[in-house]
DNA sequence: CTCCTTAATGAAAATCATTTTCAATAATAA
DNA sequence: TTATTATTGAAAATGATTTTCATTAAGGAG
């Protein structure tokens, strides 16, 4: 359940309503952060910083609070990449576009997205949801896909 | 690089030996544990508990320190399910027969492990290594798949 | 077998990401 | 404008994991 494009102003604002949240600056902030941060994975931290340097008001509760009901109406994607604590992924695009995975290299723990052969993945994917659901009778949701190595710069620098 | 078979006494002694490591009693009993125990994604909680069932003297930081040189030495692979805590699951056989991955229940947090498909999904995953390596120089050392959903009892329940 | 070096250990304290508590504040419906 | 109640920040709590440090015990040397 991703979200549509993320065009005009307010194109949250229906959502939330319609989920029966509030519409605060806090929200508006956290949501701009992750719009137009440069890092398209940020910890809860680091859009904590981000936000606090236009609105210092905003407490880490607050982000911690605000992205999880943006990952509960399906507007974030949360991952985790093994580096002990979660990151944040704004869902910009319609199902079909947000689909991608992640390349992590495990030095300096950089996240590549990639969406180069999805299709062959999710035609397998498909064929082994199939499989296994009928085998063992699990019904399944989602999937997690991530290849772990080491990028261009950490594989030199060895 | 996984372990190979677990099989007679002190079969992981030489390994432990290779590396520079002791031979204590509190490895070999995580290790037996390990083996022996039904279940076969165990937390580093759940492992201290049944190492302290025969041997009291254990403690839980000792469990963790085991099962990371464990994990550095191959031995023993480190999962995160999502709830938590990291689970634990023995290298008990050759590289190959070792691959597989895991379905886990949303609700319950069963895990099931499961090997069918695999080789489909082996095509595919070489498929996809040669490509993302070429196209963004990433060396890929291990990938990790996952799905999510809900098991026979958790489903029917709801 | 005994001694010696040093890895391994347990207990307690420290970390650190995340969650909870609670009183104060502010968004919305009336 | 007011009343209701979700949202908030600060501080405390939580819980898994790690670190510290003094003590113990493997295993090689003799």
């Amino acid at each position: 359940m991703p979200y549509g494009k993320c065009q005009g102003h307010g194109w949250w604002q229906g959502k939330f309503r319609g989920c029966g949240y509030r519409i605060t600056a806090a929200r508006e902030a956290v949501l701009n952060t992750l719009m137009l941060s440069e890092e398209k994975h940020m910890s809860a931290e680091e859009i904590y910083l981000s936000v606090h340097e236009n609105n210092p008001a905003v407490g880490l509760t607050t982000i911690y609070r605000t992205l999880e009901i943006l990952n509960d109406m399906g507007m974030v994607f949360k991952f985790d990449f093994g580096d002990g604590r979660a990151r944040y992924e704004l869902a910009s695009g319609t199902d079909d576009e947000n689909h991608h995975h992640h390349l992590v290299c495990t030095a300096c723990k950089k996240i590549i997205d990639y969406k180069e052969f999805i299709d062959d993945e999710l035609e397998l994917l498909r064929k082994t949801e199939k499989g296994l659901s009928e085998k063992y009778n699990f019904t399944i949701n989602t999937h997690l896909i991530q290849f772990y190595g080491l990028c261009e710069d950490c594989r030199d620098t060895r």
